[in-house]
DNA sequence: GTGAAAGCGCTAACAT
DNA sequence: ATGTTAGCGCTTTCAC
């Protein structure tokens, strides 16, 4: 910056004047500073700028793993509505969902350069007493039951799961299996939790929970289980990967889809209209969340408020190839 | 930090040496810093770091979409490399493909708050003299040609489109089909070629590519046009879920695979081995690629040297069910 | 419209 | 083992 003001002949504040884009310059001045840092290769430097100003441009985002369908889908409608705010995103990864990797990110975060946090872990740890975000940092929390004291932006984990649901009962079905996503992820437990509470309005008793942990070869495992019975018709999967998994258990053993065995996802991934058959699922809106997880944020840096409560989002049923009426 | 020291009733140096680390500090003096920076709640400022040290220990990421599958898993496994360095990583995210947007992000490049960056650009955007890496800054990019002039990790795409298309000809099918990735895309042109080139050393003439853009969407509608051929039998799709849009086209007209059609994809998701039926296809190790990657550009930032050349990480053929004798 | 001075919070270098 | 000094590159404040 010195040698940009030496070379323009002025100070290194009207430098910055023109850096910052500042109309108080007369037009000749400007264009000699800028021609100036075109010669030198000046580049303003964040660090100064931050620590004067206190300001890092720059959104923090804590997650567990990337690999997640969601997870994924989310983190880029986040890093685009953040990019197009002029902020970037800082990725804080957790390897492992211990309780002290958790605490651990979460007392790294003041020291990390962020002006706020969104925090995409599907778990209960921010109801833990010794697990809390640093005070005065914008947060804003997905998918989680802490709208009483963060903002949080979430999707509408009941209503997909009494749809699905219901269409399956609708179409004839004595009852629905469910198996679910891992314990203590709360999104797998309020799909459940919708599931059981939908057959129990409807006066039937919920058949066993069956645990899996979202990847295709858990929802495999189970398809095995429950091809072996022939009661089972129908049944509501946590997710799209789940749903493959059990289709593919089904085929196996020559079970007709959706002749003699009809299911319900959830997700609705890029993959899961051309599965065959193609899947009815429930569609999620990770795009949505993301983009208003970020306004969110933005508005509670900008004003420096807590914005408490939950903004919900809805889902969509999609009815495709996967469900049929009840086998004769 | 002034009010540590104060407390603690030491100079901000020791407090400093402390926050660090730093062995030269006797037992009690840093105990009493320590309880001191307890109760102020105090958190050393990044920016004034950065700005002495001139360090960030933040890696650049840029990328256009986060949205496909190898991408992301190459993401996660750079986060979590860099995460065990100590080192950050910041998003830096181009909206589109254009000319312009991505020299816009290079040129953003030198303000943003990084020691080094990593590529992720399917494209052959780095041979335009325009676009250019501001000098010093180290540099590694994954799947590119610019091995001559940057540090580059890549997947071997050779030997695999060879294997795929040497499995189906083993097989005894006449000829191999070949859907491809989308133009401008550096991988799928090599895939491309080097199926060609196995066909060739057979003494067989390459049939029409078929061009599409990865979705399973494009996959589906050339399976509508393969599937109307009888003497298609076989297809090498540039990555699974072309694949699978095209083994969906092939359902839908009750097409048997693999009894009267065989086909090999390229990545080897998560979900392919879930397919109906299975798939057959070329597995990528995109969490070495990611975990080298950032080896690398460790190694270019310790020794602030330019690392030129290429690493390449081979792939494997997976056999499964969706390839077979060619029918009678 | 422009410049001079001060200081953001930290650490490298040197002194003790 | 600890303290003192200086300065990283920028912006804010105030003077002109």
């Amino acid at each position: 910056m010195a040698d940009v003001a030496r070379l323009a002949g002025v100070s290194s504040q009207t430098v910055s004047r023109v850096a910052n884009g500042l109309s108080n310059v007369e037009t000749a001045t400007r264009e000699r500073v800028l021609s100036a840092m075109g010669t030198v290769g000046y580049f303003p430097n964040s660090a100064a700028r931050a620590l004067k100003t206190g300001r890092f441009k720059s959104i923090g985002v804590i997650m567990f793993t990337l690999s997640s369908f969601g997870n994924m889908r989310t983190l880029d409608a986040i890093a685009t509505a953040s990019a197009q705010a002029g902020y970037s995103i800082t990725l804080i990864p957790v390897t492992l969902p211990t309780q002290g990797a958790v605490a651990g990110a979460f007392n790294r975060l003041s020291e990390q350069a962020v002006d706020g946090v969104v925090i995409i872990i599907e778990a209960h740890v921010l109801d833990r007493a010794d697990i809390t975000v640093p005070p005065g940092l914008p947060v804003v929390i997905i998918d989680s039951d802490a709208g009483s004291r963060y903002a949080v932006v979430d999707t509408d984990q009941a209503t997909g799961p009494r749809e699905a649901t219901q269409h399956l009962l609708d179409l004839g079905h004595r009852t629905v299996w469910h198996v679910a996503g891992p314990d203590g992820s709360y999104s797998a437990w309020r799909r459940t939790e919708s599931w059981r509470a939908t057959l129990a309005d409807a006066g039937i008793e919920a058949p066993p929970v069956l645990v899996g942990d979202w990847s295709t070869e858990s929802g495999y495992q189970h398809g095995v289980t429950l091809r072996e019975r022939d009661d089972v018709t129908a049944v509501f999967a946590a997710n799209d990967q789940m749903a493959l998994g059990i289709m593919r258990a089904m085929h196996e053993v020559g079970r007709d889809i959706p002749a003699s065995f009809s299911i319900v996802g959830f997700d609705d991934t890029e993959e899961s209209g051309s599965f065959w058959p193609p899947l009815t699922t429930i569609r999620q809106h990770f795009g949505e969340v993301g983009r208003l997880c970020i306004e969110k944020l933005l508005h509670e840096i900008d004003t420096m408020t807590n914005e408490i409560g939950t903004t919900i989002v809805p889902t969509e049923l999609i009815v495709r190839k996967s469900t049929g009426p009840v086998p004769a």
